[in-house]
DNA sequence: TCTTGAACCTCTAGTCACTAGAGAGATTAC
DNA sequence: GTAATCTCTCTAGTGACTAGAGGTTCAAGA
């Protein structure tokens, strides 16, 4: 059994995170010393390595906690989790594309000045007001 | 003279974003009818389309505002929005390349399950529970 | 001129996923 | 035993809005 200091240094996760996590019941109540501190096991640390692990690939707290139902009831069909996965790639690639549209107006705009003359003339403050300056819709 | 509403239509701006930027500070505060009602006139149009330009592309309020108090000194160097501009490019592509890693993850994560067996095997699960699966860091 | 209904006003609170800080109590090492 | 470090709960703040309550003003038609 290990504090929620020690849990936060073997997760990389910080220890108010950790106690938000309980909070929102991604984390089930941890055990308590008669302090009152939490004290964690095993079982906890590989359920906040899955969390911490899914947040970094950019799931939401709600996604994580349908997961995390799945994976307490090992019987159940997994299309769920599936679904989840599925639609976190799909809103990934619908940013990444979004990003790159601004990646290039962006691009296109930061070339057209130097940065040596003054905000009247500057191409970036004219591109940024009128939106006809630029390539394509976005 | 119009009304909020009307500034709302032709900027596509939603009524209640006009008056937070008005708080914010980007927007000087608009004139008043007898009744208490906003009135705009073609500054403001022009200065709310700079705003929801430079938001679209990504810029924070923060950014927005250094841009428009240098568009109000039109003699002053242009520098600091070619360096606004270009840290805003810089910030755009990191994203990309994450999400881009995120991406490749993710696809290789949901093809390993067709969501038809049950969660006690699901890949999805799997991965999540377990980083050694990955190909890369992420 | 009166009335109706849409648009407007301010204010508070909620969103997401944390993060920061206050003030008090617990644990650990020496 | 004491000092240093950790931990506790609670509240409030972040960014960029969004939603809703409860009340007022405006513009158009009768």
């Amino acid at each position: 059994m290990f504090s929620i200091g020690e849990l936060s240094k073997r997760t990389k996760v910080k220890v108010p995170t950790i106690r938000y996590y309980e909070e929102m019941g991604l984390l089930p109540e941890a055990e308590r010393t008669t302090g009152n501190q939490r004290r964690y096991d095993k079982a906890g640390l590989e359920r906040l390595s899955f969390i911490r692990h899914a947040r970094d690939l950019g799931f939401s707290i709600e996604a994580i906690s349908s997961l995390i139902k799945l994976q307490d009831h090992p019987d159940r069909s997994c299309e769920a989790a599936t679904d989840i996965a599925t639609s976190q790639l799909e809103e990934v690639r619908a940013k990444i594309k979004r990003l790159r549209t601004l990646e290039k107006e962006l691009s296109r705009i930061s070339k057209g000045c130097d940065g040596e003359g003054v905000a009247g003339d500057c191409y970036v403050l004219a591109s940024l007001a009128d939106h006809n300056l630029c390539d394509r819709e976005h």
